[in-house]
DNA sequence: AAGATTTGACCTCC
DNA sequence: GGAGGTCAAATCTT
């Protein structure tokens, strides 16, 4: 890879899609602010566009978060490629042109076999690991396809793919495994991107640029950040990480106001953030360690010191 | 009946 | 050859 090109291509499209979120999130808010003036009781047709417009731009916002973790999540992976190639030989190639589904190693008919077993090994640039306390709830829908005994490990391993593979051809896959009794804790990795509609998150459908050849992503949940960010001021990965682990938490909470039953709920303010099914959803939903459930409102408002995140402030304050 | 899960077989990679 | 990932028929659930 071209690290210094694409480097500051990631930076600069991340930037620029935090700059769009951030613009359609005061759309959001100018809308916000509008149906606040004339809202008392209104119902009918109007507010019927309003709530449209409203779940558009969220659709929005959310886009252009995941863009942006797409390309932060690129980067990253390109540097771990590299830092891997340099510790270990890496047998798989992987290669970013390549389809990383099994249909590419399908190639090599048989025939008369059906596709059974005609798979390439997953080797994916995108993946996604991480440990909870129960098995994770992120909002998509996964099928279980395939369940394994793992080498000294105490629990199988079960496969799970996107639900919309055959509908949509998602390639979403995820494999979640118990890895300690007492207390529990399950780890989940997630491969590969959602290019799904998924019916709960009606958005998640990402747009394609000549910076990432691939969309991004599975909403599985966020690490907690309590603290600021030097927000793309550094190129090291670990700063990529906090920020890309930051503007996950940021998706979540407008995929969980997407996601809220009531539309009117898109309108409350306070309550809707600390108090509402919401913030119930957050937590219950997620990976999110005790220590951070116990402190989402203090995480909101850090989010909310960071002008690029102020699309957020929308929701929360 | 349709969709999800189970499970043994099969495949690739090391 | 063994480990791990995926397929798909059988079975279960809704």
């Amino acid at each position: 890879m071209e690290n210094l090109g694409s480097e500051s291509c990631y930076h600069s499209k991340a930037i620029e899609e935090l700059v769009r979120g951030h613009e359609f999130a005061n759309q959001l808010r100018e809308l916000f602010n509008k149906s606040n003036e004339g809202s008392c009781g209104v119902g009918g047709d109007n507010s019927a566009v309003t709530v449209t417009f409203a779940e558009d731009l969220l659709g929005k916002v959310q886009r252009s978060f995941t863009n942006t973790l797409l390309l932060l999540n690129e980067k990253n992976n390109d540097e771990c490629e590299e830092v891997s190639q340099l510790q270990v030989r890496d047998s798989c190639s992987w290669k970013p042109t390549k389809s990383e589904d099994s249909e590419e190693s399908c190639k090599s008919t048989s025939g008369i076999r059906d596709r059974r077993g005609r798979y390439k090994r997953r080797r994916t640039s995108q993946t996604w690991e991480r440990d909870s306390e129960a098995p994770i709830e992120d909002g998509h829908q996964w099928r279980k396809y395939g369940q394994k005994q793992i080498l000294n490990a105490k629990h199988p391993r079960n496969y799970y793919r996107c639900t919309h593979k055959s509908d949509q051809g998602c390639l979403a896959t995820k494999q979640e495994q118990k890895i300690q009794d007492e207390p529990p804790l399950f780890k989940t990795i997630y491969y590969g991107t959602h290019t799904c509609r998924n019916l709960l998150n009606p958005e998640i459908l990402l747009d394609y640029d000549d910076c990432a050849s691939e969309c991004l992503i599975s909403f599985d949940n966020s690490l907690p950040t309590k603290q600021n960010l030097p927000l793309f001021s550094s190129s090291s990965s670990s700063i990529v990480k906090e920020c890309k682990e930051e503007i996950i938490q940021d998706h979540h909470l407008a995929h969980q106001c997407q996601s809220t039953p009531s539309q009117e709920d898109y309108f409350l303010s306070h309550e809707f953030t600390f108090d509402s099914s919401c913030c119930r959803n957050l937590t219950l939903s997620s990976t999110l360690e005790s220590d951070h459930n116990a402190d989402i409102s203090e995480f909101l408002c850090d989010s909310a010191e960071f002008d690029l995140f102020e699309p957020f402030e929308i929701l929360m304050s």
